[in-house]
DNA sequence: TTAACCAAGTTGGTATACAATGATGGTATA
DNA sequence: TATACCATCATTGTATACCAACTTGGTTAA
């Protein structure tokens, strides 16, 4: 891989946003951030520039910060990628190949060896990703990724235990059973419901936490709903 | 609004590539920029930036290019745009008051004043952009607003004939109509159709004049497919 | 004691110098 | 005449100096 400092610079951040070691709503400064990531702040505002794209740091006020978790946000982002998802799904079901599919599926059956590892962190996500991928349309990919990229510093704030872990994986090979037998409304009606599922159970568990995580330094907050766009047309 | 040399020089540059001046597949330097925009290098840097997201430049090799326009990526486009718009319809009938409706349809009646005016450069797109910011989701606005500008090139490469203007003016109304009756299935149907026909016309149109716009100096590939993403997940 | 003001420091925004890396064109040699 | 090589130029990537604007803290005066 190509190895800039801007690049690296990029990598770390999201890294550390990601892992919460950078706390949602932590102020930034490009000067500070030198140090920490041994590069000046020309790469590092170009990282910082790539992150907000990603919605992972936004300007306040002058400075940056990391983008703090925003209940509202979470809902709009789980709205969003429920229909991507089962728009793609429709896609995949055309456009994948037995081979994709048998071989996605292994890879299900597989992950529970690496539940507790680094790069489970993405956990289900990397099933949903690939699975759009399978949709052979870009947007519908970068759509999916970026809205699980979104979501994922949740995961931190959720209890992750063997057995739901075990039902998310259950209803992956569920989903992938009926791509695999073409079914078009069963698949989209598992998707549905499986994203629905996945919803509810974050956002009942991130309200009743949120007094507590507020305590840890998380800057967890309720934005209001984007007011009516009346008059900006 | 905020002037800063960066903002400046994005709106110019963003300005010049929408309208063709310049030209799809066009070579860019940051240093060449600087004179035209009159911004050093750190600014033009960024603005290069922020367009490369939006899918208007790219990096080709060391340097920069204006994005050339693909027709894979028209279809893509637009396949995602279908189903981002016909999800969407389905919250605006939930969520948008009368009276932001009314207000809607108005805009479209009042929307023939300004056929040939600099501001009818979106076209249609406005209505949709519109429309999809009843959804009261940044994510699906942002989604369609995004697709469109992805889009709007080729509407310079079309012939826009009062007919189909108005065509499309007729298709925009009954959709708001269904809207405002809350009729969900209604709306997303004419949604659909609306977004195909726009599809079709605008695809035939370019595979047909696609060797008389390349000779113009306008760079019109055809990206091969999306490869298989097996192996990469 | 309180309030107002001023100064110093910190911030991102910008311009620019320098380095590293390809590209390009010309020249020399076979 | 053709080909290979070398030098020069143009390119982005990076570091850094400077600037304007804002924040913050202390100090001074009422």
């Amino acid at each position: 891989m190509e190895a800039s400092s801007e690049t690296n610079a990029y990598a770390a951040l999201r890294a550390a946003i990601l892992s919460l070691d950078l706390v949602p709503g932590e102020k930034l400064s490009e000067r500070g951030l030198e140090s920490m990531l041994e590069a000046s702040r020309t790469p590092i505002r170009a990282a910082l520039m790539r992150l907000e794209n990603e919605g992972l740091t936004q300007r306040a006020g002058r400075g940056w910060q990391v983008t703090p978790i925003d209940l509202a946000e979470v809902r709009a982002v789980m709205e969003y990628r429920e229909a991507v998802e089962v728009a793609a799904i429709a896609l995949v079901i055309e456009r994948a190949g037995d081979d994709e599919l048998t071989a996605l599926r292994s890879i299900i059956a597989s992950s529970p060896g690496k539940e507790n590892e680094e790069t489970g962190l993405r956990d289900g996500g990397d099933f949903h990703v690939a699975l759009s991928q399978l949709s052979r349309n870009k947007f519908f990919a970068d759509a999916m990724s970026g809205a699980l990229t979104r979501l994922s510093r949740t995961r931190w704030l959720e209890v992750r235990t063997a057995e739901s872990r075990a039902h998310a994986r259950t209803e992956h090979v569920e989903i992938i059973a009926a791509v695999q037998s073409r079914d078009a409304e069963r698949a989209a009606a598992l998707v549905l419901s499986h994203s629905r599922g996945t919803r509810d159970r974050l956002l009942n568990h991130l309200s009743e936490e949120r007094r507590r995580l507020r305590a840890r330094g998380y800057s967890i907050i309720e934005s209001s709903e984007t007011p009516s766009p009346l008059g900006t047309v």
